[in-house]
RNA sequence: CGAUCUGCAU
């Protein structure tokens, strides 16, 4: 039943939820645990109704199910709903507090009310810290974050260096989000493409391609590296280094190109005037044009 | 074996 548990967990997180579903329904042996996870697949899909007719149908419930559809809630953007089923759930471990804490934050609700949530937990832990510290960032108090980092945080880990580095980001401080990035004592993909990123919204292109030769020495770029990648190329009119990468991205990275890519590209192709390329990709591409 | 924190848009 383990077995079966993490496998069907395996095809929930890799989004295979047919999949997931059909193993469900043939295994003979189900539990708690095996409800719970199909229900985390749903809402992680952005199937909310599915994952809330498991929970409502499932013939137990523990505080891990009952979180799971907190956070279910949260992440499909429903505050009230995630509200109530804090407030109606039979128990709260920490980590359903930590749900409902960045259900605020994710949410957008104010500074005060999310730090006033934080004050009231019964007990923090570094989950808790980086959300708040995502809440500083997330409403341009970039220093506040910094502060808390510097001063409040009881331990850091990556996530809290990442988090504060993409509050630098996000508020326009490149000079700071590099400094930060360079003095982390470890990096993963996520703060090399929060420093891709930082350079190039902020109009640092070269760097921004720079920072993208150098992750892939150490890091596999994802999707996003490449999108970002591609509208850098785009800004700076370099058609030859977009399709470089474009076909990089798919031989060296075995990457399959989403739509935003074919759009980017064939944007990029245009804008330099290789209109006949961009038709053939379009012609070529796995979606109907729109 | 399951729930909570960090990158994102033609």
């Amino acid at each position: 039943l383990i077995t079966w548990n993490a496998m069907l967990d395996g095809y929930a997180k890799t989004g295979h939820l047919r999949k997931a579903k059909t193993l469900f329904d043939s295994l003979p042996q189900r539990n708690l645990i095996s409800v719970t996870v199909l229900l985390v697949g749903f809402a992680q899909s952005g199937n909310l109704s599915d994952a809330k007719r498991i929970f409502t149908t499932m013939p137990e419930r523990d505080t891990v199910s009952w979180t799971a559809m907190l956070a279910a809630y949260t992440q499909n953007g429903h505050l009230e709903e995630a509200k109530l089923v804090f407030d109606t759930m039979p128990q709260r471990s920490l980590v359903s507090w930590n749900a409902i804490l960045s259900a605020f934050v994710q949410n957008g609700v104010h500074l005060e009310q999310t730090k006033a949530l934080f004050d009231s937990m019964p007990e923090r832990d570094m989950v808790s810290f980086n959300a708040m510290l995502a809440a500083y960032s997330w409403s341009g108090y970039a220093e506040d974050a910094a502060k808390m980092f510097g001063i409040e945080l009881p331990d850091r880990n990556l996530v809290s260096w990442n988090t504060l580095l993409s509050g630098f980001a996000e508020n326009g401080h490149v000079c700071q989000a590099r400094s930060l990035f360079l003095q982390m004592p470890e990096r993963d993909l996520l703060s090399w493409s929060a420093m891709l990123v930082a350079f190039a919204q902020n109009g640092r292109f070269a760097s921004a391609l720079d920072t993208f030769e150098s992750m892939k020495t150490l890091e596999l770029p994802d999707h996003l590296c490449f999108r970002e990648i591609f509208l850098v190329c785009n800004h700076v009119g370099k058609a030859s280094m977009g399709r470089s990468h474009f076909a990089s991205m798919q031989l060296d990275f075995e990457l399959e190109p989403t739509k935003h890519h074919f759009c980017c590209m064939v944007d990029l192709l245009s804008r330099a005037g290789y209109l006949e390329d961009a038709e053939d990709l379009i012609k070529t591409m796995p979606f109907l044009p729109d």
